[in-house]
DNA sequence: CCATCATTTAACTTATGTGTTGATTGATGA
DNA sequence: TCATCAATCAACACATAAGTTAAATGATGG
């Protein structure tokens, strides 16, 4: 068992898809807050919360200060880079129909050969 | 039991979570592809490959034609704008630190009365 | 009318996630 | 010295995810 070491995008991705946390990080927007200011929003225990908190900080979405027993949580957006450039790649899917067409002639050539075969060994 | 009733962005961002799944769009960014190709390269049974397609395809991020026993999907990712809006929100956290001045302002101006004090009724 | 074949469904196991409660921590200041 | 308090830790319970194998599906062409 070797901690299977998953792809950072892996632990952002799953950290924003949770409404809770994204509260949290949209919260944090206004300035830092304590973990206890982050889990006030929410009908859940403070450890509970806490778990979240310690979610988004591994994810590297937020940094924590310790200012003795208060936690002091800062927005650390630089993590959502790599995120956003990962959707922006798929961005000319939704925009603008003529960045789509050279994709869509690439498409057209391509599939000739593949809709109905199964190609394992792609060409590299 | 009242099917809780998510968010669409959780079932968005749990679907791009996955290096399997993210694998899978990558590889419907070429064309059209049939579920037995996306599974093609993933050491995993079909069984559990299409579990990963039909999760895909609740988020709405791929669209799948039957035809007959082939069922040929296709790049949906239309789904992708509210999470890419999402992120495009913070972009400020990472760019231009001219543009975060403003945010920085405004944080300053907010923190005075929050670090230290946990407000639970919140000036609504 | 039967075998084919891509896919789904079912039943199951195991791992991970999310929540709970209750005990612990440890500087601070009364 | 001792209660305070934010937060973590530990030990659970339960739900969901992700994988497995085996059986079912159902038009088509031999």
């Amino acid at each position: 068992m070797v901690e299977s070491e998953s792809h950072p995008l892996d632990t952002v991705f799953h950290a924003l898809g949770d409404a809770t946390r994204r509260r949290m990080l949209s919260d944090l927007e206004a300035g830092p807050r304590s973990v206890s200011d982050l889990a006030a929003p929410h009908p859940i225990s403070l450890a509970a919360a806490a778990k979240h908190v310690r979610t988004l900080e591994k994810a590297g979405l937020i940094r924590r200060e310790v200012q003795w027993r208060t936690h002091v949580c800062h927005l650390n957006a630089g993590a959502l880079v790599e995120a956003h450039a990962w959707l922006e790649h798929y961005r000319k899917y939704w925009t603008g129909r003529l960045d789509a067409l050279e994709e869509l002639l690439r498409q057209e050539d391509e599939a000739v050969g593949n809709t109905g075969k199964t190609v394992i060994g792609d060409t590299k």
